[in-house]
DNA sequence: ATTCTAAATGAGAAAGTTTCACATTTGCAA
DNA sequence: TTGCAAATGTGAAACTTTCTCATTTAGAAT
């Protein structure tokens, strides 16, 4: 935990602690984060929402977190725990389910090289209406 | 001209015709709407942001444009013509390369089919080092 | 343990993007 | 032409994110 933080070069301070844990239990594994501050607020920690920002952004530069640009409008983040995966996204519910699936994966690395880019990352996202809301449409 | 505004269901308006006309003329396919607006004004037009950003979101409703979240933190916009198609986003210059890969299309729908999904859209964006910025890294 | 210092934080201001409210204007049908 | 609903321009407001800077804190060196 302290160790996380330090073996990404991080001082192991408070509100760093804090908000690792909170990503670490958090319900959902895609959070805001205004969200991640009222949960914060909500469990009697007093930390800054620019302080928030400035360490999920620390987080993510350190590979820790991964920062996700959904339609919403607003970033998520999430533990960067794991392999990579993909995401589909309830337009209805926003509920995100994860998936990998590696035969896109190997194209994806193809299409960059036939178009002479370096791939240093990529982003697949597949909104739709999940089972629950389907089910609700009647 | 006139005619893809009737057929949206939307009124003829000067506005609307000159966002139109720029998206159309506008050198690069995906523009964001503060640019856009600087492009009108430049053009001599006086056209408020408010009314870029409104008719933006007409046009995307009536399926004339199409909006992406790039990682930058704003929309950029896409005249919706031709066929569905994914990018390359270049993370040096911001050149943005279009590309169709039908293996990935098909895989899509078969993995949002498997999660119970009904798919109403998707988002796939490679990001990476375009072949020009590459070259300039000695 | 104490002290020291660079790094980190909290609070609020500020910047950037997008939407809203409402008085005025405009497209279009009668 | 005229009338009216729809659309626009302006500026304010909402929202997300970053910045500034005085104060606090983690951790290294005493």
């Amino acid at each position: 935990m302290q160790a996380d933080l330090k073996r990404a070069g991080l001082k192991a301070t408070l509100p760093r602690l804090r908000i690792l844990e909170m990503l670490e239990v958090s319900p959902d594994r895609h959070v805001g984060a205004e969200d991640l501050y009222r949960a914060l607020l909500a469990a009697g920690e007093s930390i800054g929402l620019a302080t928030v920002y400035r360490v999920l952004t620390q987080f993510e530069q350190a590979g820790l977190v991964i920062r996700h640009n959904f339609d919403s409008g607003s970033a998520v983040f999430e533990l960067a725990a794991g392999e990579h995966h993909d995401h589909l996204v309830c337009v209805r519910c926003g509920r995100v389910t994860e998936f990998v699936d590696e035969t896109i994966e190997q194209r994806q690395r193809k299409i960059a090289a036939r178009n002479g880019f370096t791939m240093t990352d990529h982003s697949l996202i597949i909104y739709g209406v999940c089972s629950d809301c389907g089910r609700e449409l009647d």
